[in-house]
DNA sequence: CTGTTAGCGCATTCAT
DNA sequence: ATGAATGCGCTAACAG
């Protein structure tokens, strides 16, 4: 099933099915010839072949997708189906390369896909990373949920800061004038190492803390459940007058062992303690119980702007690299409410 | 940079490039020729161009992988990532293609990788699925966590009632008499609907439950972690000496869910009730507090058998379908252990 | 042992 | 308005 096949079939050359079903045909090609192909193309389910195609534009209509264990990070599949959604809807496709922690092998995933001849690329790293230097790439690059040293290439990132700052906000109108934030510090065997939006959101918090003049303390290290379920023990283990009346997790995980820590100190969330987390991870913020009230990180935002600019790119868009910083909106839940009458 | 660069540079022929690059110069290169292209490859950092090799050879060395909603969701990780590395290790790479959950459109994407000249099509799914029919495909497919009725395609599927079997087994070793399962019946408004995990488990538990004697109750529907903790507030409550002694989680969120339930109760895990979960879900099983005791799905083999099969299939290898069913391990942690005395 | 040559399927320039 | 001819970069018969 060729071009040549449809031709004969019509009685046309191959030039004229070329142009017909490519849209070149104004003004060059009779009406009744387009019809003619059309119909023929039609009948033998007629579809070019792409790698042909390719070869001859030199363009493969797909991009290639270096991630950094994204695929196995619990809200990486959020940027990942955004991205080949946007992808698809301009009939690109993405071509995936997991380079699970090895993080030194962007290089060579880079290179592999340059051969394949994908038009763009994007890296995409599972936490907000700040990148010692930018991979090198020939052809477009984008990266995602990262950045490099200025000037660097386009990137999409989280404003992680600003989300810390709506977290205290949120609390300070509800009244609070006690609150510790749990987790998140950097931890050497921490796959996450790289991994900067601990810090960020932690100096955001503060200054926002300050500003406010609520007194704002910080408590454990960690990103899993099990820390984060530490951490609150130990910041809840104080007389009621003492203890803090708000809880800021660095990640719906650790607001998840926070909420399991809370329980069994038989604390009602939020009567007795507000727990607000980050994330917005899937599958879980929504479904504690009480749901959790949290900052959500615009994955899904993140994946389809990535695509975005590198499509952008591709077609011979601006020349100077944009940096995209993406908001990340409160989500208000459950597990937030002014506190309890006389405490702080 | 093409091999007819090299050529020139080395003063031979492209022939001599191609057949020294593919190792096809056994008993046809002199040592000398071979010798000098080698050199000049590796001064001018030449790398084939994937797609004129594709075309001429018939085979683009990808294979696409559709998913059904799989990047989204909370293990499909594990499965992309091993089915990458496994892909990469072969010089493969993955063609990605999600449909959410729009499952009528998989034809559409088996169609659009088609022409995209894939060597072979995984389709995979989130939950593990009993297709109503085998997608079409022209050229070798593969079905990952999910069957069609027979005689379909290859698949790998895990073993879930093998699973259930041994979660039961393990309570019943402990000495448990009385155990419930929580959750994951039908769930029309759930995406997971064409999700045949949840009586599959029942059904293996409550008949292994009876091999042993021991009685066993199902309460409670949904996949989250709110449906978990309802239905252990449900199953709990009754008075210590008519209580479940052990409670079998149809996945890891409906256990952590009664993990919350238990400790609002003033129970502890797994002094008064054992949990057992099921999945070995990422960031969840391992990190809640008591650690879950589960079973784990075989996300990453599936991945690779996936792969494997679908390689297998391209370098025409058995016509028969092949149908892997993966065991899912034990994975015992802290959650469970012997009833509490006196207990029934 | 080595080089010449002919496609792979398509898009496109250049004649007609 | 249309078609013949050319080439994208590579591999592999085939001839030398």
């Amino acid at each position: 099933m060729r071009a040549a096949d449809v031709a004969a079939a019509a009685g046309v050359s191959t030039t004229a099915v070329s142009f017909v079903l490519n849209g070149r045909d104004a003004g060059s090609i009779s009406a009744a010839t387009r019809a003619r192909v059309l119909k023929a193309a039609e009948e033998l389910g007629y579809r070019p072949n792409h790698i042909a195609r390719s070869l001859r534009q030199r363009s493969t209509s797909s991009i290639g997708l270096v991630t950094d264990a994204v695929a196995s990070s619990p809200f990486g599949g959020r940027l990942l189906a955004a991205a080949t959604e946007t992808a698809e809807a301009s009939d690109q496709v993405l071509l995936m390369m997991d380079i699970g922690h090895r993080t030194g092998r962007v290089g060579e995933a880079i290179a592999a896909l340059e051969h394949r001849q994908v038009d763009a690329i994007i890296y995409a790293t599972m936490g907000f990373t700040e990148l010692a230097e930018a991979p090198e790439s020939r052809i477009p690059l984008v990266l995602a949920n990262c950045v490099a040293p200025t000037p660097g290439p386009s990137s999409v990132s989280p404003d992680d800061a600003g989300g810390a700052t709506a977290a205290l906000e949120h609390l300070a109108d509800l009244g609070h004038q006690h609150v510790v934030m749990l987790g998140g510090h950097y931890d050497p065997g921490n796959p996450n190492s790289g991994n900067i939006s601990g810090p960020i959101r932690w100096d955001a918090f503060r200054r926002a803390a300050e500003r406010r003049s609520v007194e704002a303390r910080h408590v454990g290290t960690g990103w899993q459940i099990d820390d984060g379920h530490a951490a609150a023990l130990t910041a809840l283990d104080a007389p009621p007058g003492e203890r803090p009346t708000a809880l800021f997790a660095v990640c719906d995980r650790i607001a998840a062992g926070a909420l399991l820590a809370a329980a069994k100190l038989g604390l009602d969330v939020p009567g007795d303690v507000s727990i607000i987390g980050f994330d917005d991870q899937e599958a879980l913020a929504g479904h504690t119980v009480p749901a959790l009230t949290t900052v959500a990180l615009p994955h899904a935002a993140m994946g389809e702007a990535a695509v975005r600019m590198a499509l952008d790119a591709v077609s011979g868009g601006s020349e100077t690299p944009e940096h995209l910083v993406l908001p990340c909106p409160l989500v208000v839940r459950g597990s937030t409410a002014p506190p309890p009458m006389g405490a702080g």
